[in-house]
DNA sequence: CAATTCATGTATTGATCACTACGGTGACTG
DNA sequence: CAGTCACCGTAGTGATCAATACATGAATTG
């Protein structure tokens, strides 16, 4: 009823916690799943109790989604933009090498989420855990990033006569990610470059055919 | 000691049931991962209880595993085998695209023991389930049983000059499969025919460079 | 110095987990 | 027809699950 002030948060410790249990959580999905992942691992991981985590946290569920947000929003910090630099004049295969060389190059650090995102992906229960949406919604923001970044290099007639190019190689790059980072958890011998070839060149072949 | 008469087997029951549960089991691994795969939920969509299930498997972890071989054998018994017939005269690219596109129609059925794999392949839990290794194993032996076939269009200067060439492109092939199969779960939209396109294409170039 | 809020510590809830003990029953064997 | 075996039904075991209740103390506010 009344006026309430809100209290200024306590300074540091908040976002401590809070980011402790969501490593720890984000360790244990990574290794165990979703169901795997119980809130008691996460107590003994984190060395808070589950009294903090559900302050922190409405639910279980809630808390996988803010892993898979969390972890996200860690690795796009560290990567190369799909945006491209008006002045730049270099061929699109050049241009796709240079990003995609160093993106993939961080693939094999196997960021949290994109490994817990595959596996919700796998999954089809019958109630779909929040974390599964974000993930997808996430992924079609980036498809459409790279998809923007192709269509910068398509002139006007390209553009009109093959509207759904631009999105079909996004979505190529993304699947082909998809089989590299996949590829790394059976034998992370492959090599990144080579990988970086072959998307090329099927980028290319696309274009060219059709 | 004495000698005991193994007694005949009844006669069909017991693997009525058997594949019963394997199927059970299969469906609900399949929707909610390992952890998720309760033997609650097994007896009741199988309509058999955890005595029986126990009877004919071991523990949980034995079960998943006998679901992932029984599941790879249906599927393999389906497939188009990879052994090339020595009057075939066709070209690699041809004879491969011939197999694919029979290999790749089958995957929007989407066997199960291709996603519990999948899923399994994901997690790196402390204990490997019996099923991660099996299922590994059988990958190498599918991976051996591509490459002999690619061998068997090389000419004995090829083999001599790239005796690695073989198994890079069946690795090549699986890999691409996987991400056939994981876009899939995503979008089922996707073209095979496209997909195989893509692999040939991918195949030629891996032999014409290098 | 109270009063309040935030975060943690401790203890516990009822449900469900993997797994088992054991008796019953039908089918087959000698 | 008595004995044996294969499988099923019922009813549990102790452990662990997600989630909560509630008391405590430290920091922040008026």
């Amino acid at each position: 009823m009344s006026a309430v002030k809100p209290a200024a948060p306590r300074p540091a410790d908040r976002e401590v916690s809070r980011v402790r249990i969501l490593r720890a959580a984000a360790e244990i999905a990574s290794e165990n799943g979703y169901e795997g992942t119980t809130i008691s691992k996460v107590t003994k991981r984190s060395g808070l109790p589950a009294s903090s985590v559900y302050w922190f946290f409405r639910d279980k569920d809630h808390l996988i989604a803010e892993v898979v947000r969390h972890s996200f929003e860690q690795w796009i910090s560290s990567q190369p933009r799909w945006e491209r630099d008006p002045r730049d004049e270099r061929p699109l295969a050049e241009g796709l090498r240079a990003i995609l060389s160093r993106s993939v190059r961080s693939l094999p650090g196997a960021p949290d989420f994109l490994r817990i995102g595959q596996m919700l992906l796998l999954e089809s229960r019958e109630v779909e855990p929040e974390a599964r949406q974000y993930f997808l919604a996430t992924r079609d923001e980036v498809t459409g990033s790279i998809a923007a970044w192709f269509t910068s290099y398509f002139d006007t007639g390209l553009r009109a006569r093959r509207p759904e190019l631009a999105m079909d190689l996004a979505r190529i790059v993304l699947v082909s990610t998809d089989g590299l980072f996949f590829a790394h958890q059976i034998d992370d011998a492959s090599d990144p470059d080579d990988f970086v070839d072959v998307v090329v060149a099927i980028v290319e072949q696309a274009i060219a055919s059709g």
